[in-house]
DNA sequence: ATATTTTGGTTTATATTATAAACTAGTTTA
DNA sequence: TAAACTAGTTTATAATATAAACCAAAATAT
């Protein structure tokens, strides 16, 4: 009846950062911070976990003089996604 | 953007029971129990968070000799549950 | 030129949450 | 009458989220 659902996408945080990715090609840091709301401590962590999960890459560069890093959503990392969503839709659809 | 979700609505098996609320009018312990696939621990516990957030009612009564838990969802529940799921819509909208 | 603040993060510690295991009280079945 | 089952609750532990503290380099102000 209910489909579990991936405790790594349920997550307000690192839903958020997913959904930003998908329709984003890539994103920084700084970036997803602002639109997420989120602290720079724990958006450092919920990266590292989607990226932990293969959900993500982070690529680490500079810009300049200062350190940048780019969050891109994989395959794998939309394709959860997408499950994730449809599991969802079992328990609001009205 | 992102508009925060209700923490209380957003765990798996609560949003579950909401959801099986919503359509049902009432459903005892035992029944929510098998319908979310829970531990009757983790069940009980859940519903006293839901009830304590005026988000469900639970009435303790006796069926024969046994014990029956029976609860129902409230009005502010249904709106918060609403709210919730437009929230919701969009992190998971494409 | 040097002290102060800002940027772009990471690490560590703590609070919250979820879950499992153990327990209670009474009931039914063997 | 002992064993097992029903219908839960309570307590302990594991997992998770979050905040606070920290770091290094760069930019800005004095």
């Amino acid at each position: 009846m209910f489909k579990d659902l991936d405790p790594l996408l349920h997550s307000q945080l690192r839903l958020a950062v997913m959904s930003l990715l998908l329709s984003l090609e890539k994103a920084d840091f700084t970036f997803i911070k602002e639109k997420t709301q989120s602290t720079a401590g724990n958006l450092s962590i919920q990266l590292d976990k989607l990226s932990e999960a293969g959900y993500i890459t982070i690529e680490k560069t500079f810009k300049g003089k200062k350190p940048l890093t780019t969050c891109r959503i994989t395959k794998k990392g939309i394709k959860a996604f997408e499950e994730y969503v449809n599991n969802l839709k079992q328990y609001i659809q009205r």
